[in-house]
DNA sequence: AGGTACATACCGTCTGGTCGGTATTGAGGA
DNA sequence: TCCTCAATACCGACCAGACGGTATGTACCT
């Protein structure tokens, strides 16, 4: 029941090709700091960049911060959409692992600026959106843990080993794909992402 | 063949408790670097934790730049060091590589700050100073892979993966440990050094 | 009329870096 | 032995510019 004819006064928003403003601004900023960081970027660089003024910028978000708020929000949601969907399929969990594992590669190697930006820059967030982004974060960590646990109750996966830490250990490599992945390496996308998953089950089927 | 007998005229270094002042200039450096990021310490703070002024830092550093170079430069001396002498050990390449991969996890939690701002500040650096810390990083990971392929050869790891991927994989979760480690964890240094080798060996010798 | 969507001009603060000066030392000559 | 010279090791004052953020104005729409 959302207010579809909700009052709306005042001037609408200008479009170019169908993006409005705050829109660009996050894209221009996703580009920007992923090149140059966070710190290395100035509110000038973004709004020049962006087509726009600062006086638009500070109209649409509270501060510089909140523009890197809202980038992270963006690839934690869609993130982990993806992984509960995946986690939600049908068939032995060793199979939905392994699919859920190499899906997060493709779309992390699909989103590389994002992926860069989010642990290079983390720590430029005030105390409180950091909280909220661990938290964000936390919820998807503790879906992948959960088929890693259904594995080990149901005897599939190795069991000697805390499953946080396995989860850990396989994202820390996700997570460090912006370092060295170039886009036109030896292995695709889909490949690298086969390649982790592979290593991933392996690692927890071997006796 | 060191000069021992250098020319030594002018003022001596001061010291405090044996450190010299571009010792302490490093060291608080370091910390505040870890903690607030590279672009967060203004060369203010830094002079100003170590009990001198700006004059002194660039009398001994060109910049604060070079502040940043030279703390990565401890760090990957160190680590190299150690991995080439383990990797020189004898005995069966699996053990070796074994020994290695729980050592720079030890190693790596133990200096959880240099890790923290190596991979969170290197893009800081100026182009010339990334290419020479990336040369070094380079001859790091190449030691470590010639175990992995040492292993392939000699038909004790699968090798129908990359020998490079897999690099790259474990030190993904390496790098990414100042992530989520925390000094009074469940586990110590040893058994997450000992837990991500077993992961590794185990994804390297299942059939 | 009143609210939205920006543009423009501006401000106080802080930053990395510079520069001239001075104290302190060892080396070498007389 | 004493003195000068040159070099080191800093200190402290300073600067030009950039930075994030704001206050005010205005065009536009309902």
């Amino acid at each position: 029941m959302a207010d579809q004819s909700a009052r709306r006064v005042g001037r609408p928003p200008s479009t170019v090709d169908g993006r409005t403003v705050p829109e660009r601004l996050l894209g221009v900023a996703l580009k920007l700091f992923a090149e140059k960081g966070f710190e290395g970027t100035s509110v000038q660089d973004v709004v020049a960049a962006a087509g726009v003024t600062k006086g638009a910028m500070y109209h649409y978000f509270g501060s510089k911060d909140d523009l890197l708020y809202e980038i992270y929000g963006r690839v934690l949601r869609m993130q982990t959409d993806r992984l509960e969907k995946a986690a939600a399929h049908e068939g032995p969990v060793e199979e939905r692992l392994h699919a859920a594992a190499a899906d997060v590669v493709v779309t992390t190697i699909e989103n590389l600026e994002s992926t860069t930006i989010f642990f290079r820059s983390l720590h430029q967030l005030s105390e409180e959106k950091q909280k909220a982004v661990r938290r964000e974060r936390r919820r998807y960590h503790q879906t992948f843990r959960a088929m890693i646990e259904e594995g080990q109750a149901s005897g599939v996966f190795r069991d000697d080993l805390d499953a946080d830490l396995i989860v850990d250990y396989f994202f820390g490599s996700v997570h460090h794909l912006p370092m060295w992945w170039k886009p036109h390496g030896r292995l695709s996308e889909r490949e690298i992402g086969r390649s982790f998953a592979d290593l991933l089950l392996a690692s927890l089927t071997s006796h």
